[in-house]
DNA sequence: GTTTCCACTTGATCTCTGTCAAGGTGCCTT
DNA sequence: AAGGCACCTTGACAGAGATCAAGTGGAAAC
């Protein structure tokens, strides 16, 4: 894990890039560079960030909310191929086109910056291509360990692979221990979490319903969840010990 | 496409980075670093090049061959994540370890730069930070577009998918017109497209046969593969239109 | 208070792909 | 030339998940 490569809203309530624990090698005269090409912006639950193919005039990041990456083919069948999650990077330094639609989720807010003078800043200081760098590397390991998931877990293993990644997460801020019960709401319907899948919704219902059942999970209405037993989650997620993930 | 973006060995055959056309920016004491630094190492089809977890001390590119990344489960399944065709580059700067094993899927030459010089290098000369981010920027939007192939496309449309990445990697040496019939070698066993598809071998011997039966591919032997008509095997892959696809 | 709507659950059935099993083909060895 | 082996094909059957179709529950709207 290498978590000082994510940009850590919750230290840092203004402005991502200027955190001094998360950036320790930010020089006073690039902060206010930053400072100037920053803005936030806020989306509703459903609303489309950015279209496939369109040009993408910004970088930014995540503050609050969910965000997805999204692939459609021309009959409908989506894929999710990335969840943004609060201090996830968006965006494609030296690109100009989305390779994707880009999703919010919930309801959403990102702090963003005007592509350009970011990478002119980017050009003049090296170590923040250095870090985008690592936090490209550190989405390509998601993708790949995901792309495990994809196509070779059962349904009943994915559901519990992306129970995980969300308990992790959140466990992140939240306890440390593994005997602790982890208790977090699924920010996902059961469709986005098919999308991520590769499953239909009615699956997802079941598989839930299934663990919930045999009690690896506690759910209290549709979304609350509780995981009394990580280790026993993880076991049913297939991950061999303690997985390594990166999302 | 960027094709100036991968280290093309066709044109350069002692060593991939000095080579002008690819890398215009290169100036002659960088190329003198390189070359102190840089050896030649050959695999047999089915070594294993790097073991999950093992420390790596080198990045490098393949020169002739194929390797994959391959990750596999406790109980044995196992699931491609990565396919590295000549010129690909592999390797994780800043990063000790490697998150998957490294297979030769055939006989294999590799150009290999010690990772430590080759780390120090790239601190000095920002236009090889930035050059790695794109490269690794189309390794993650290779990985995406393959999570589309695991997680929705149906076993006919993997295979034909699988296929299109190859012919397309063979046809940018090769013809360019789509009417032109394009004629390839497949460089993998139906075990190695099986683990790369999330299949099994029986499915993909069976899938093949049906679009050889349909007249999609023509097949001389097991592996000598002839697709009479691109646009058609671009259907049959479920790709709209010309599909984008960076591998 | 009841209606409406949306997200979700559950059931019945179907189908694609996996599993198990039996050959086939071509190459390398001896 | 014969044998062995790796790689591939094909068949029969089974099962996980998709599809089609009701039905539930809870919150917002009227």
């Amino acid at each position: 894990m290498t978590p000082n490569f994510k940009i850590d809203h919750a230290n840092c309530a203004d402005c991502p890039i200027r955190h001094r624990a998360v950036c320790a090698h930010c020089e006073v005269d690039e902060l206010e560079e930053l400072e100037g090409i920053k803005y936030y912006r806020s989306f509703e639950a459903g609303q489309t960030i950015i279209w496939s193919g369109d040009q993408m005039n910004f970088v930014g990041s995540v503050v609050s909310g969910i965000a997805s990456l999204t692939q459609t083919m021309e009959d409908g069948r989506t894929q999710m191929v990335g969840l943004l999650l609060p201090s996830d990077f968006v965006g494609r330094p030296g690109r100009d086109s989305a390779p994707y639609d880009v999703l919010a989720t919930t309801d959403l807010v990102m702090c963003c910056f005007r592509k350009k003078p970011f990478e002119e800043l980017m050009n003049k200081t090296p170590h923040i291509a250095h870090r985008l760098l690592q936090m490209t590397l550190d989405e390509l390991d998601a993708a790949r360990e995901w792309m495990l998931v994809l196509g070779r877990k059962t349904a009943r293993e994915k559901i519990a692979s992306l129970l995980s990644i969300i308990a992790r997460r959140d466990a992140s801020v939240g306890p440390k221990t593994s005997t602790e019960p982890i208790v977090f709401d699924l920010p996902l319907t059961r469709e986005a979490m098919a999308d991520y899948l590769g499953l239909t919704l009615e699956t997802v219902s079941r598989q839930i319903s299934a663990l919930k059942k045999d009690k690896v999970i506690e759910l209290e209405g549709k979304r609350h969840v509780t995981i009394p037993d990580m280790g026993r989650l993880m076991d049913e997620a297939g991950d061999d010990s303690d997985g390594g993930f990166l999302v």
